[in-house]
RNA sequence: GGGCGAUUAGCUCAGCUGGCUAGAGCGUCUCGUUUACACCGAGAAGGUCGUAGGUUCGAGUCCUACAUCGCCCACCA
């Protein structure tokens, strides 16, 4: 009989249990062809940080359905890896290098990726530690890296694929540009934040006559851009003016007044000036009538050549300048308190310049379409129907998505210009143009949007386009879980992807969960000093606590509230259930017990049906709620079973039947029942709380298995 | 402007398809413990389930308004 110590130490059992379960490869899953397997692709976390609360959160839901789903006997895979993260991860490295007091030009762009990379992969090492703590059962041999050169190959398969089917093109168009960061942005990447600013109305002369008309601008400094003034045509007030011309002030450049539908008549005085370089609404309205397009702000931020004698300024200078400028002139009538939202960096937080830019472009309405379709139809659902309204809204409303980003870090353009002006698109460098036979070839310089790589993580984890043995048992996967608030970033692209390369929905199911928050519900972050490190959790309370602290007391797609209280909480249940094996243990012992296997051999007592049938009624419960994804209605019935059914009620009578008689008949009877409900509560608990009932399970006498992991599930 | 969600005990939240005499953790109070567990046990107090209507034999749960808070999307310059 092994001895079972007072008191259970998370630290050291927790260690040597993962390692006996990798020791033993129980996280690599057998390929049997004649079973459909369970499978989940983990949503491979940013290598520029360690691990945060959150993707605690996703590796305990995700746990759960494998180890759930291994013990039922399915053949379950789950997939780690993780993510270059493109501009997030440059970012952080610049930080890093201007810490040294260095820049990114001091190193060059060779130098500055292979650093980069090495950053990287000292953080995927750190994380996969981390991984490993929370007691994550996934199939580390086959872990995958977004940069690494097989995952490479299949992203240039695709990109390939799409510029030939005529999905990808490169054109100028206006984009979301941030010059802190320097590159373009697609529109998910740009976050409003409210501004409180100033409504300017300006008055515009008109070319005959001594009459002026007044436009409305929060952004005077793009007045220098200006190449039309726009009316609602139902506006009576301006009806007469369509057509006219008016001076720019400052330019002295001629520009006529134009009707335009989408001119709100209610605002300001319903006159709009047209920027059609800096402004989105302006370019497309530009485009409709035909106008000039002139770029007064440049990529650097600062007012271009074209802006005259504002050239060089920065647009809060020439801001400035030009308020100064026109108030000179007596051209402003009024300014207005205005409140709107500000278009900023995700990243980095700096306002967002629209710009008219020479940029890679994915088509999104041919690969929307059949992303709609798969949901409509229901070869993918949402476990929660309120995220199948804001998918389809934000794909009905799709626009063109521009995957290029000037940056140094992530996957390089894989598209080469010969100098006779030929475009090639290749997965590997061509050795010469295959049009002139010139080997003077010139990669494009820019990188792909993390997204557009991580949009087709869940096939090319499977070296897609090979047709490898993996991709076909493995794919489709079965659940996509990860955070509501990737819904477009992520799911939403990988659908359309998923679709488009290999013909199928990348995933059955998707499942997803809340933000974490803290006990005053704001989200968690770094800058607020309120996050939760889950490392120094399971330091202190062991992984257990953390991960039914996690799923506890939280429904899917509702954010989750963490506080200490609700770890130690659970670290009180992880030593009733040690405790509750420990009696066990000792009354075995004490009493010179055998324990009888099946239940059904022995003489049940009135107290021993009921805590049978409990158990029953438990198991049931817990089968119907991880069935609908409902963790935490599971974890609340085994909760609410062990502590009061098993421990308060049956525990105490065991006591009664052991102490107090001598029929070792009688005593045996007690404790096999007791047993049985124990270990098979074990297995329930399993899941939620892999390392107490693991490491108990290895202590209990009389067990199937090697390991509690690959046990059977207790059947309905 | 459009959409979504929340509102249940002092605090933080569960309550899945309508049956609840409304639950949990923490906190508070009382009692208990030489025989698993002070990281304890037993128990108690504490809620007209945001407001007003409606459907129903029956509503925290469904419907309709309203209020407050929060979030997401959107080119109102």
């Amino acid at each position: 009989m092994k001895e079972i110590p007072k008191r259970y130490n998370p630290q050291e059992a927790e260690a040597n249990i993962y390692k006996l379960w990798q020791e033993n490869k129980f996280f690599t899953p057998e390929i049997k062809e004649n079973k459909k397997p369970f499978v989940i692709i983990m949503p491979p976390p940013n290598a520029n940080a360690p691990l945060h609360i959150g993707s605690a959160v996703f590796i305990t839901i995700e746990d759960i359905m494998i180890r759930y789903n291994r013990m039922k006997g399915i053949p379950s895979l789950w997939v780690p890896g993780a993510d270059h993260a493109g501009i997030a991860t440059q970012v952080v490295y610049e930080k890093e290098l201007k810490k040294q007091g260095k820049t990114k030009f001091d190193l060059g762009r060779e130098k500055f990726f292979k650093k980069t990379y090495e950053f990287t992969l000292k953080n995927i090492e750190k994380q996969e530690d981390q991984i490993k703590k929370l007691g994550a059962s996934c199939d580390w041999t086959r872990k995958r890296f977004t940069l690494e050169p097989d995952i490479s190959e299949s992203v240039y398969y695709t990109f390939k694929k799409l510029y030939n089917d005529g999905l990808i093109y490169r054109g100028d168009r206006i984009i979301n540009w941030c010059a802190s960061c320097g590159t373009a942005l697609s529109d998910l990447e740009v976050e409003h934040i409210d501004e409180k600013t100033n409504l300017w109305y300006i008055k515009y002369p008109l070319k005959e006559k001594n009459k002026s008309i007044v436009v409305a601008t929060t952004r005077p400094e793009t007045m220098l851009g200006d190449t039309a003034v726009a009316v609602n045509p139902k506006d009576e007030r301006c009806k007469d003016l369509i057509g006219k011309k008016v001076i720019l002030p400052l330019m002295n450049r001629e520009i006529p007044i134009i009707a335009d539908k989408n001119i709100d008549p209610e605002f300001g005085t319903g006159a709009v000036k047209i920027t059609p370089a800096h402004a989105e609404i302006d370019y497309k309205i530009s485009k409709e009538h035909d106008l000039q397009i002139i770029n007064v702000i440049g990529e650097d931020g600062k007012m271009t050549e074209q802006a005259g004698i504002y050239k060089g300024l920065t647009t809060k200078e020439a801001r400035k300048k030009i308020l100064e400028d026109l108030e000179k002139q007596n051209l402003i009538e009024k300014t207005e308190d205005y409140q709107h939202n500000l278009a900023t960096c995700e990243r980095c937080g700096s306002p967002i310049e629209p710009l008219i830019s020479k940029q890679w472009f994915i088509k999104t309405k041919p690969l929307a379409k059949p992303a709609i379709e798969a949901v409509k139809k229901g070869k993918i659902k949402f476990t929660l129907k309120k995220f199948e309204k804001i998918y389809y809204h934000w794909m009905n409303n799709i626009e063109d998505w521009c995957i290029s980003r000037q940056l140094w870090w992530g996957h390089r353009i894989p598209v080469w210009y010969c100098e006779c002006g030929e475009t090639i698109v290749d997965t590997k460098e061509p050795k010469e143009c295959p049009k002139c036979k010139s080997s003077k070839l010139k990669q494009d310089p820019d990188t792909l949007d993390t997204w557009f790589s991580s949009g087709q993580w869940p096939f090319n984890v499977f070296n897609w386009p090979k047709e490898t043995k993996d991709f076909k048992y493995f794919y489709p996967t079965t659940v996509m879980e990860t955070g509501w608030d990737i819904l477009f970033f992520w799911v939403a692209r990988m659908i359309m992807l998923g679709i488009y390369c290999t013909g199928k929905p990348p995933f059955k199911e998707v499942y997803l969960h809340g933000l974490v928050r803290d006990k005053q519900k704001r989200k968690m972050s770094k800058s607020k000093n309120n996050t939760i490190d889950p490392l120094s959790v399971i330091k202190n309370h062991g992984a257990d606590s953390l991960r039914m602290a996690l799923v506890f007391s939280s429904s899917q797609g509702r954010d989750i509230i963490a506080s200490e209280e609700k770890i130690i909480a659970q670290k009180r249940f992880v030593n009733k259930i040690w405790n509750a094996a420990r009696f066990f243990m000792q009354i075995i012992e004490g009493n010179n017990i055998k324990i009888e296997k099946d239940v059904k051999k022995l003489k049940l007592e009135k107290e021993d049906e009921w805590i049978l049938n409990e158990f029953k009624k438990t198991s049931k419960k817990v089968d119907q709620a991880l069935e609908k994804y409902n963790f935490h209605i599971a974890a609340e019935e085994l909760y609410d079973f062990f502590w009061y059914k098993l421990c308060a009620k049956t525990i105490e009578n065991v006591k009664d039947r052991i102490y107090n008689t001598e029929d070792q008949k009688e005593k045996n009877n007690a404790a096999s029942v007791l047993y049985f409900t124990l270990l098979n509560s074990l297995k329930l608990l399993h899941p939620f709380m892999p390392f107490i009932t693991e490491e108990i399970y290895q202590l209990l006498p009389e067990t199937n298995k090697k390991a509690l992991i690959i046990e059977e599930w207790p059947e309905k």
